[in-house]
DNA sequence: GGCGGAACCGTTATATTATAACATAACATT
DNA sequence: AATGTTATGTTATAATATAACGGTTCCGCC
């Protein structure tokens, strides 16, 4: 959604294509594959993957940008910086809408529950599918006998 | 077509393709790409990657294999079937283990959180990446610049 | 000023992962 | 047998990601 939030400012450190990149995703607001960030700056001068791909490993590096593992898609991050490096996105499966939330300890939960099993967890990724309130509102209205197929 | 024996253990109406993609991965007991799996069942008679991904896919809807999304990979189930449920995985980063945890309802509470945010959850996935035991204490007893990845 | 290194850049080519599209085979139901 | 349905085999292609190379810019330093 625009202007839902005041963008921080830019990073000083980032390079021409890193700020491209990220200044696209924040204006964008919504999950872009890395071809589809390299179709919209191309008029920018950006012509191959690579460099698309060295400005996104650097952002996510960063944490000002996410990977989005199950649709192979990156967003900006819209919290502030995080200490840890697990995140938490809802992704509406009807609309494409990604939403990144705020972990209420249910990462640290999740990082005892493998210590229990021997794991030392460093990082990681939880990614809940289902349907944003505007879609889900919309398929109970439509068809009430709807059914979904299983992740 | 020669005389196959009857799948003791295995799940009722599997195909003689999502047999084999099954028993593989059962066997192997670790994650496999489909062009891994394509490239050790090649003598079974599989020849291109859509059989795999066809297999894959009707395993992944039972729930008898999941997807790795962190990893481009698949691995068979560890625990029973699940209902519908959220699966969390640690993966670990030095010898590329991968291990199911049974969710200690932490996927309830993070359908809360999520429901809190308007979403509905219908599936999801959560991978946890780190170091499992063993190589947590290798790293840990030996030079933390220690680099020697498994035979 | 010249020099070395580091980081970034642009480019080409290639690797890896996944699906589309279509024709056939197998099987059950009528 | 005719039919509908599912699984299969096959080819080709799409989509995603990285390797490899050389050039440029910048900065600290001798
Ligand atoms: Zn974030
Ligand atoms: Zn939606
Ligand atoms: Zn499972
Ligand atoms: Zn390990």
């Amino acid at each position: 959604m625009a202007g839902s939030e005041p963008p921080p400012p830019l990073s000083p450190a980032l390079t021409r294509n890193q700020g491209l990149v990220l200044d696209l995703l924040r204006t964008v607001g919504e999950p872009l594959g890395a071809y589809a960030i390299l179709d919209r700056l191309r008029s920018q001068g950006l012509r191959a993957p690579a460099q698309v791909y060295r400005a996104l490993d650097r952002l996510a590096a960063l944490g000002l940008v996410h990977r989005l593992e199950t649709r192979n898609a990156f967003v900006a991050c819209t919290r502030g910086a995080h200490p840890p490096q697990v995140t938490v996105f809802v992704l509406c499966d009807r609309c494409g809408a990604a939403r990144e939330l705020a972990d209420d300890g249910h990462t640290a939960a999740l990082a005892a529950l493998a210590r229990r099993a021997g794991f030392q967890v460093l990082g990681g990724r939880i990614e809940l599918r289902g349907l944003c309130g505007r879609c889900g509102r919309m398929a109970a209205s439509e068809s009430p006998d709807d059914e979904d197929p299983g992740p």
